[in-house]
DNA sequence: TGATGGTTTGACCGCTCGGAAAAACTGACG
DNA sequence: CGTCAGTTTTTCCGAGCGGTCAAACCATCA
C-alpha cells in the first residue's frame, strides 16, 4: 500500500466530494463539467475518473452526503419537551446548517426544481415519514394549546423555506447588503428574527408564552 | 404580409417564450437545449434560430419578463395605509404569483444560486431601490408601533422565501401531499396560514391587531 | 533487480450541442 | 407570370462534453 505524504486515497476522495460538491451546487449537474471538478480537486480529469465511475455516481454520492446533513439537522427537533424548545432548536439548527454549508442546500433546491430525479425516492420514503411523524407531534401542540390552529406541513414549509433561503440565496442576500456578504453578528441577528416572527406567528397568543420568544 | 391561420409571429414568438421559459426553469440553463425548447413550441431547431439569435438573447427575454412579473406583483405592497393591510395584500400577491407563475420563479432561483449572470445588475439596482424604499416604510411601521422591532430586510427574505418557496419547491409539496398537486382549496388554505404566521409573528401584539388576522 | 499492483496521465473517441449556411417554399404585388 | 421579401427546413460544422485506453509511473517485496 504507497503511503504518499500529502494526499492518501481518503483525502483524495474527500477533495473530489467538496469540490464536485462546489461545482453542482453553483451550475446544476448538467451545467457542471467534470474538468471543472477535476480542475477544483487539483488533478486532472482522467485521474478523477479513476476514482468515481461516472458523473452521474459522483452527482448521487455528493447528494447522499447532503441528506445525510438534512436528516442530521433535523434531529434537533426531537427530544424537546415543549412546542417553543422544538421548534426554536430546529429553526436554528437548520440556519446554522445553512450558513456552514449552503452548498447542499443549493444542490436539494436545484434537485427538487428538476423534479427530484434522483432523490425521488428520499421524499417519498424518509422524507415522508419525517414529516407524518414530526406532523403529529406539532397536532399534539395544537390541540394542548401550545400552537394556533395551523397545518403542521404548512408551518414545515415556512422553516425550511426561511431557513434554506439564507443558503440559496447568499448571493441576493449579499447583494442587498451593500455587496458584502452576512457577517456572523448580521446572520446572528436575522437568525432571532426568523425565530421570533415564526414563533410569534405559531405560538397560541399567551402572555407568558410571548415572553418566551427571544427579542 | 403573410396572414398564417394558426400561428402569426406574434404568436410564434409568445409561444417560443412560453417554451423557453418551461425548459429554462425545469433543465436550467445549461441543461436546457434549443432543440428541446423548439420541439416545444412545434417547431424545428433551425427555425426558433430565425427568431432569437442565440440561446442565451433568449433566456434574457425569459428572464425579463420574470424581472416583470416580480415588480408588478410587488406593487401590491405600495398604496395601503396599514401594515397590516399592505403586508397582507403583499404576500397574498406573491403567493398568487407563485401559484400562477411558478416557472418564473424557478428561473430567478436558479439565477441567483449560479451568482446572478444575468439579474445582477437588477439586484443591484431596482431590486436594492425597491428593498431600501419599502425598508424605510415597514421601519416606519415599527416607529409608529405597529409592527414590533425588526429588520425590514429580514421580514422580506422570509416572505420572499416563504411564497416562493410553493413554486420552487412544488415538486416536494407535492410528494409530501400524497403524489398529488395541492389542490386550489390546499392552496389557499396554505395562503391563509402563511399571511397568518408571518403577520402574527411581526405585528406588535395588540388584542386589535390580532383580531384582524384572518383565521 | 525484476516482478507486481495500484495510480497517474496525455491522447483520443463518439456524441451532442449551439449555431451557420443555403436552398426551398410561400404569398403579395406589379 | 415574374419578382421579391419574409419564412421554413435540410444540411452541415466546430467546440466541448463524458468517458476510454494504454502507456508511464511508483512503491513495495521476493
Amino acid at each position: 500500500m504507497p503511503e504518499r505524504p500529502s494526499a492518501g486515497r481518503a483525502d483524495l476522495e474527500e477533495a473530489i466530494l467538496r469540490a464536485a460538491e462546489a461545482e453542482f451546487a453553483e451550475k446544476g449537474f448538467e451545467g457542471a463539467t467534470t474538468a471543472a471538478i477535476a480542475a477544483r480537486a487539483g488533478l486532472p480529469k482522467a485521474n478523477l475518473h479513476y476514482y468515481v465511475a461516472t458523473k452521474e455516481a459522483l452527482y448521487r454520492r455528493v447528494v447522499e452526503g447532503v441528506l445525510a446533513a438534512w436528516l442530521d439537522a433535523a434531529r434537533g427537533f426531537d427530544a424537546a419537551p415543549t412546542a417553543v424548545e422544538a421548534l426554536t432548536r430546529y429553526i436554528e439548527g437548520k440556519m446554522d446548517l445553512a450558513r456552514d454549508r449552503p452548498l447542499g442546500s443549493r444542490i436539494f433546491a436545484r434537485e427538487v426544481m428538476s423534479g427530484a430525479p434522483v432523490i425521488r425516492d428520499f421524499l417519498d420514503t424518509t422524507l415522508s415519514a419525517w414529516v407524518r411523524e414530526r406532523g403529529a407531534i406539532v397536532e399534539g401542540w395544537v390541540a394542548d394549546g401550545q400552537l394556533r390552529p395551523l397545518d403542521p406541513k404548512v408551518l414545515f414549509y415556512m422553516i425550511w423555506a426561511a431557513t434554506q433561503h439564507y443558503a440559496d440565496f447568499a448571493h441576493q442576500i449579499t447583494a442587498l447588503n451593500g455587496g458584502v456578504p452576512l457577517d456572523d453578528a448580521g446572520f446572528a441577528a436575522a437568525k432571532r428574527q426568523v425565530v421570533a416572527t415564526l414563533l410569534g406567528g405559531v405560538l397560541a397568543p399567551r402572555p407568558d408564552d410571548m415572553a418566551a420568544i427571544p427579542a
